[in-house]
RNA sequence: GCCGAUGUAGUUCAGUGGCAGAACAUUUCCUUGGUAAGGAAAAGGUCGUGGGUUCAAUUCUCACCAUCGGCUCCA
């Protein structure tokens, strides 16, 4: 608790020093944060102004300034703030009659505390200004964007360095940085931003990935569809997407006419336009609807590796995590009202495994219930109940299964709520991954139905889930969760077998024979044994035999684990038997 | 999109108002090696793009583009 009443009088500090070296500043917020605080206000500044910045707090901070608190009436504080808008816009938000507010030294500040007593009690070693950021007032993107400054904070000097240090260790992991060291993927300007080259190591993760996905969905019970990347305006219109999901979708692409035609500006005759997919749901409806269904065939699982386009804002882009091309490992649970609840505990479980799989420990998943904003209805589609049932069911389903979860409202889908799963990177931020959603939606809006046990049709529901999210941002993920080091199962190369000489050459290859089955290299470059190592061990290869003279006698292989020392002199069986 | 930072060889980075630099990677040659860098040579650049200032711009300046950190948004 210490720490953060630090952390908050840090922010007060820093509007002190800010007020103090700036004219007409406005200031908005200043809370406390995971690693330190902030403070909004609307100021200019460039990152150079930074260090002067925090040389003035180190001043007020030794000046020994104590922070006085004081209850006053709104018209008083309306009085004190009268030049700060933001200020008079939370005054008029408190619903007393009185606020608090903080002096320290000439700067007063709207807070209910609490703070240090004085500013002696701040170590000026624990602390630093970290970098400028831009935030929208009340984090709306129609406000002003005001400068935000964030500070880090520690209890001390030592654990602000551990700090500093474990984020120069994290950007060696970033997924981005190992792609181009590990030769994954890259994107460019020329093929497009958000757009993912994957080059063959990295095509071949995706494709183990990939087949073990579709292994364990035809054992659960899966079958697998496959539909196409555009689809008639039409289909979109009638989804709902068209109204509520436009912003994140490209414009129509006009089919009635080919390219030439259109270079040569010809008069469009008939007009008909398809859209790029952002999701893949209406196509799996439009299968389901493709024939009668009776109450017998449900559920149906549908899942298919669908490859969608979203817009993305351009700064909002990012490596593997965020981009503007991704496929989704998607599936639709069409199923019966009374399915609902198994099927929903089904993909938990699957989710579950699929975390274990690869090598996520729970505890390192943070599990959200996105509900909708009921002050927003405008925002979503479909009834009342819909939603009311579907809610319900998914917070009693989360429930049972023991999910440590948070209630999030208003971050629902427009189509329904949400179970989200999501992982830190490694700077610490969370992406989305996993998702579990209900879609009442789609099933009214596509008339979908089947024949109940009673002759009559009834309404299917909708569950739309993905494990992964998207195969981009869950590769993103698994590089920086293993730093690059992927378990020999995911790894794009396995073996790498490093001749002692060239003329180790045909050894080598017979032991590449006799490995067959396995992603295997041998190193042909004129290099010495230190120097192949070396490669070996940067490009992350599990294991690195080397073969010389005392190998081939011996029918033998020289064994180094990946990031260990050399594990000795073995046969072929030998080595085997250790990867089992 | 907005605020801030960055942009020089495939990569990591020096540098300068007057012919563009290193290391690693690449190619060739020498070397034929024993568990994290053997030696030499060659090749490799529209100094992000486009304007402006200047005798001269990679360098100063403006605009744009991309990347990175945030905000908003999101799988």
């Amino acid at each position: 608790m210490e720490l953060e009443n630090i952390k908050h009088s840090l922010s007060h500090v820093l509007a002190h020093a800010i007020q103090s070296l700036y004219k007409d500043v406005k200031f908005a917020i200043g809370p406390a944060i995971e690693n330190g605080f902030y403070y909004d206000m609307e100021v200019e500044l460039k990152e150079d102004d930074l260090k002067k910045i925090e040389d003035k707090m180190k001043e007020i901070i030794k000046s020994d300034i104590s922070f006085e608190q004081k209850t006053i009436t709104k018209k008083e504080a309306r009085e004190i703030f009268k030049d700060q808008p933001y200020k008079l816009e939370l005054i008029d938000e408190i619903e007393e009659d009185t606020v608090s507010i903080y002096t320290l030294g000439n700067f007063i500040d709207l807070c209910k505390g609490p703070h240090i007593k004085s500013t002696k009690e701040i170590d000026i070693n624990s602390f630093k200004l970290d970098k400028l950021a831009g935030a929208y007032w009340r984090g709306n993107e129609k406000n002003k964007m005001l400068t935000r400054i964030y500070g880090l904070a520690f209890e001390n000097k030592e654990k602000l360095d551990q700090y500093i240090n474990l984020m120069e260790e994290a950007e060696k992991r970033d997924h981005r940085k190992l792609g181009r060291e590990l030769d994954l993927f890259h994107t460019e300007e020329e093929v497009g931003i958000g757009l993912v080259l994957w080059h063959p190591k990295g095509a071949i993760i995706w494709r183990i990935i990939e087949d073990f996905w579709y292994q364990k969905h035809l054992e659960n019970g899966y079958q697998l569809v496959r539909t196409p990347h555009i689809g008639n305006r039409k289909l979109w219109e009638r989804s709902g997407h068209w109204g509520f999901y436009s912003e994140s979708m490209y414009p129509p692409l006009e089919v009635s006419q080919s390219l030439k035609d259109n270079k040569d500006k010809e008069e469009i005759k008939d007009s008909e336009q398809f859209l790029l997919k952002p999701m893949n749901c209406p196509f799996h409806v439009s299968i389901y609807n493709n024939s009668p269904k009776s109450y017998r065939d449900l559920p149906l699982r549908w899942a298919e590796t669908g490859t969608v386009y979203r817009f993305e804002k351009k700064g909002e882009l990012s490596g593997l995590t965020r981009v503007r091309g991704f496929t989704q490992d998607d599936a639709h649970i069409i199923c019966r009202k009374d399915q609902v609840e198994d099927e929903l505990k089904e993909v938990i479980d699957f989710i579950l495994f699929i975390y274990k799989s690869f090598g996520f420990d729970i505890d390192s998943v943070r599990v959200y219930l996105s509900l909708r904003d009921e002050k927003n209805k405008m925002n979503y589609a479909g009834s009342d109940e819909g939603w009311n049932f579907s809610e319900s069911v998914l917070r009693k389903v989360a429930l049972e299964k023991n999910l440590n979860f948070t209630e999030e409202k208003g971050e629902a889908a427009f189509y329904g709520p949400k179970l989200d799963f999501k992982i830190k990177d490694a700077l610490g931020r969370e992406w989305q991954c996993s998702t579990l959603q209900f879609d009442f939606n789609l099933a009214e809006r596509f008339n979908m139905s089947f024949t109940n046990d009673k002759g009559e049709k009834e309404q299917p529901y909708m569950l739309h889930r993905a494990l992964f999210g998207s195969f981009e941002r869950f590769i993103g993920l698994l590089l920086e969760h293993y730093a690059g080091a992927l378990p020999f199962w995911l790894s794009p190369i396995q073996v790498k077998i490093i001749p002692v000489s060239e003329n180790h050459i045909d050894y080598a290859m017979e032991i590449k024979e006799k490995l067959k089955g396995y992603r295997i290299e041998i190193d042909k470059n004129n290099d010495t044994i230190g120097k192949k190592i070396r490669n070996g061990e940067m490009e992350k290869v599990p294991y690195l035999l080397v073969v010389g003279d005392k190998e081939r006698e011996s029918k033998t292989i020289s064994v180094r684990q990946r990031g260990k020392i050399d594990l000795g002199v073995m046969s072929i069986e030998k080595f085997l038997e250790i990867q089992k």
